[in-house]
DNA sequence: AGACTAATAAGCTTATCGGCTAACAAAGGC
DNA sequence: GCCTTTGTTAGCCGATAAGCTTATTAGTCT
């Protein structure tokens, strides 16, 4: 949870995710949509897999990345359900009967 | 959008939001409940507030926390509408019919 | 084997973060 | 008026994060 938290914690990073949302994507395809030198890109790369929220799969020279949004949302949905976000019983429950 | 994931980053932060759960508290009753000093507690709140996560309220000589829900929640679906969570078009669409 | 490409690892620098103590500001109570 | 309580601000320090350049690893191709 700490890991992933402090991988969304970079802009960088989650344009990242943003851009896997179209599908899987190499390394150098990737970095060359941002400003930053291909190592430093690297670099992102290993956090947003140590939070599991890519897959890396080495393809030949290449590694692409594909996103794994299952773990977001898992994590995302707990952290969200522990403050009562989207919990039915945090408000004097208004149901429509 | 920025502040609030880096607000989120920290374990910290997350926790004092879970608390604010139950409702508001003073900054004193909340910094009881964590092994950190006072002012290192009062840097916390005050990257909270600038997310917009949490409101202050000064009551006399104290100053009341309370969670703002709102924002965390408005920000966090929009980041996962950016990425297709929760977005019907994004699976081919495997509906009960 | 040797050259080339893709990506990561190593090493370094700078800036930011998270923690502390000490000092300060403001409100309340005596 | 003064002291106490509460919280924040100021200033400092060590650790970590993010960036760079250079070096290394691993795969492909001739």
């Amino acid at each position: 949870m700490d890991s992933l938290f402090e991988a969304l914690a970079h802009p960088t990073r989650r344009r990242i995710l943003e851009l896997l949302k179209g599908g899987g994507m190499s390394a150098g395809a990737i970095a060359e949509r941002f400003d930053v030198s291909k190592p430093t890109m690297s670099g992102h790369f290993a956090k947003l897999r140590a939070a599991g929220l890519v897959q890396a799969e080495i393809r030949g020279t290449s590694t692409i990345y594909t996103l794994n949004l299952s773990t977001l949302e898992e994590v995302m949905m707990a952290f969200m359900a522990r403050l009562g976000v989207g919990d039915d019983a945090t408000e004097p429950r208004e149901e429509s009967a």
